[in-house]
DNA sequence: TGTACATCAGTGAACGCGCGTTCACTGATGTAC
DNA sequence: TGTACATCAGTGAACGCGCGTTCACTGATGTAC
């Protein structure tokens, strides 16, 4: 029952009754809104509306509001985890590696800060999406486990565990403690925000006990 | 025109036409609810229905909602503050400096999780309260600064500055990610939280270079 | 010591709002025959 | 090739809710005289 005289085709695009993808498009929206508004404008509502649909379209495709933000995240930990990926192609030692690692992991989180945030309260609300096992959330530490240079990723080796932890935490310190405009001055004064993670890094030393025997 | 025979005395304590003070019984109810049902429980109806109190009461002491958030987030890194000066009355080398600030300073994180948060975010999205100029916040960094053992507070030290940043990053990120339960196996393992928070410090190093010069 | 009055800190009803979610529906698509 | 029909992915109106905030008010307090 469209116009009945009028060449009514696909239309730029959106605007068909079907919309071809719309589950990927809502989270795509969704990753949008998050960052240009703020997690607070981030409601089912303001996705549907964005997305040029109806209130009710967007529960044809995810259970409900949580389930929504859960892909959301989801997606977040992929980029990470590519990006991560990314990082280890070029440098060649341990510790160009473990700067590296640093600079991609904080630049990705102060690229998306907002997706960022809301894949770590996702995780922290909600444990890490069950069907993966906890796995993305591991694959940061896999990464730097690697990094560090030692052992195979699933090493059951302690020590090795741990350093990884350790980077991974100074990773994130750093990247949200970079949000506050308290260090604006610092930045300033040290010709960027990059240089300043890079000095930050770069006295920040994860000791590793030699693997050989752990000690326990 | 109260009750005219009975005898009415201040009553258990509430429940009196003026309360005393409210200002504090508000922050304090809003800690309260923070910690037992989490940030999205806490809106300012909530926090007067829990102090027994109109919902228009609060505009006597707060302007808005968002002033009463900043008020339970000073209070916050007051305490804060208060754990890492306690932090320094034990030790008395450097190494074992850092790690009662570091453990101070998770410990402090993971028994108020939700006001830690909170106090992350206020600071976030509005800047560091005004009338401090930044002060409540730099104050961790100053305190880290003296443990790493060098200089005066103050001091223009620029590596000086960015180790205690550097360490501040490693306490964050460590009692930020501590709230995971991807890392409950871990700490089962090592016999407990504070153990595994220890051998995490114990994997960092924070490294200063000699504060003779400045090496820019 | 007693009274008038300004000020302060409450009340409680009401406002408009946007939200998440549900419902009965309808248009479009693809498959069986 | 054409038609019947099941299924899917939308619509749009409606629901109840709790929220932040405002308003005209009133009870309690403290001060001046």
């Amino acid at each position: 029952m469209v116009a009945p005289m009028s060449d009514d085709p696909p239309e730029d695009d959106a605007r068909r009754y079907h919309h071809g993808d719309l589950r990927r498009a809502l989270i795509a929206v969704a990753r949008q809104i998050l960052e240009t508004e703020g997690q607070s404008a981030l409601s089912l509502r303001a996705v549907a509306r964005q997305a040029k649909v109806s209130p009710a379209a967007p529960y044809h495709h995810f259970k409900d509001k949580a389930d929504l933000l859960d892909a959301v995240a989801q997606e977040g930990w992929a980029a990470l985890e590519e990006t991560m990926a990314d990082a280890q192609v070029g440098p060649t030692t341990t510790r160009d590696l473990m700067a590296s690692l640093g600079g991609h992991y904080v630049a990705f989180a102060r690229q998306n800060p907002a997706l960022y945030q809301l894949m770590y309260t996702q995780s922290r609300d909600r444990g890490m999406p069950t069907e993966l096992g906890g796995g993305q959330d591991e694959s940061a530490d896999r990464q730097v486990r690697t990094v560090v240079g030692l052992g195979q990723p699933d090493s059951p080796d302690l020590d090795l565990e741990l350093a990884a932890i350790a980077a991974r935490c100074a990773f994130h310190g750093l990247a949200d403690l970079l949000s506050f405009k308290q260090y604006d001055d610092l930045k300033a004064r040290m010709g960027g925000e990059e240089a300043l993670v890079r000095a930050v890094l770069g006295h920040l030393t994860i000791f590793i006990d030699v693997p050989a025997e752990e000690t326990p």
